[in-house]
DNA sequence: CTCCAGGTACCTT
DNA sequence: AAGGTACATGGA
């Protein structure tokens, strides 16, 4: 399997903020128990019993050769791949997206990841439950924690799954009822929540670099040409152009 | 001090 | 559909 392990688990996708380094490895908390994740030699290691979890969340039945050629239609796209080879879109829990992109609403990397482990309890993001009950004024989210408070509360007794089985358009619909979800925190859950690929979140990167390489800007142009070139595989696209922006 | 960060909700053209 | 503004917080 094509991989840089750092890469993708440091990329601004979810596991940056749900996972820890410590000495060359990953791990995180996976149902009451600690799953580690490291690579040597190009090898990936992982905790025995994860086998599973880790191949979920890494997507390895995604071809990753396959689909970069697919989706390198032109110089700016060919070089943003060739620099950043093995970078894998991640699968996380739907829930734990939420709130990771919730916490990222016009906010920086660091501090999103300050956020989200402060809303985990014994290795895991607080359940809708009990982050409703949970007081979290002292949390210093600011205007973020009555969006959490809101969709956690609009999450209990809901079926998150049941998103996963619409189609995109539907399933976008159904994301932004919830307070705090606009178009580019569903867009976000859609692709390292659900796994729908063709999701093209567009964040303030994104915008400048779509204009920056492409010359298009407005959410509707840009959305209309990440399809036009990228089809069903525009979030792979958009994770490459992500890195890349954030590396000029 | 200002500017910015993986935006959203709400309002006005 | 497109363009404005307030919103909490903290680092540069």
């Amino acid at each position: 399997m094509l991989l840089d392990l750092g890469l993708t688990m440091e990329s601004g996708q979810p596991p940056h903020f749900l996972w820890n380094r410590e000495k060359g490895r990953y791990w995180r908390i996976a149902g009451g128990k600690r799953c580690e994740v490291w690579q040597e030699k190009g090898r990936l290691g992982f905790s025995e019993g994860f086998g599973g979890y880790v191949g979920t969340l890494l997507r390895k039945n995604d071809d990753l050769e396959k689909i970069c050629e697919r989706i390198d239609t032109d110089a700016e796209m060919h070089g943003a791949i060739a620099a950043h080879r093995g970078l894998r879109i991640t699968k996380s829990d739907p829930w734990e997206t939420i709130v990771c992109f919730i916490c990222s609403i016009n906010n920086n990397i660091p501090r999103i990841r300050r956020m989200v482990q402060s809303l985990m309890v014994e290795g895991e993001v607080m359940p809708p439950e009990v982050m409703f009950a949970a007081d979290l004024s002292q949390k210093r989210l600011g205007y973020r924690e009555k969006y959490l408070k809101a969709t956690s509360e609009m999450a209990m007794g809901y079926d998150l799954r049941k998103i996963g089985k619409m189609d995109y358009e539907r399933a976008k619909g159904a994301l932004v009822e919830f307070e705090g979800v606009g178009p580019k925190v569903a867009d976000c859950v859609l692709l390292f929540g659900y796994g729908f690929l063709e999701a093209f979140p567009v964040d303030v990167w994104i915008a400048r670099e779509m204009e920056r390489g492409y010359g298009v800007k407005g959410e509707r142009a840009i959305h209309g040409l990440a399809k036009e070139k990228w089809g069903k595989f525009a979030g792979y696209a958009q994770q490459y152009l992500y890195c890349s922006a954030r590396s000029r």
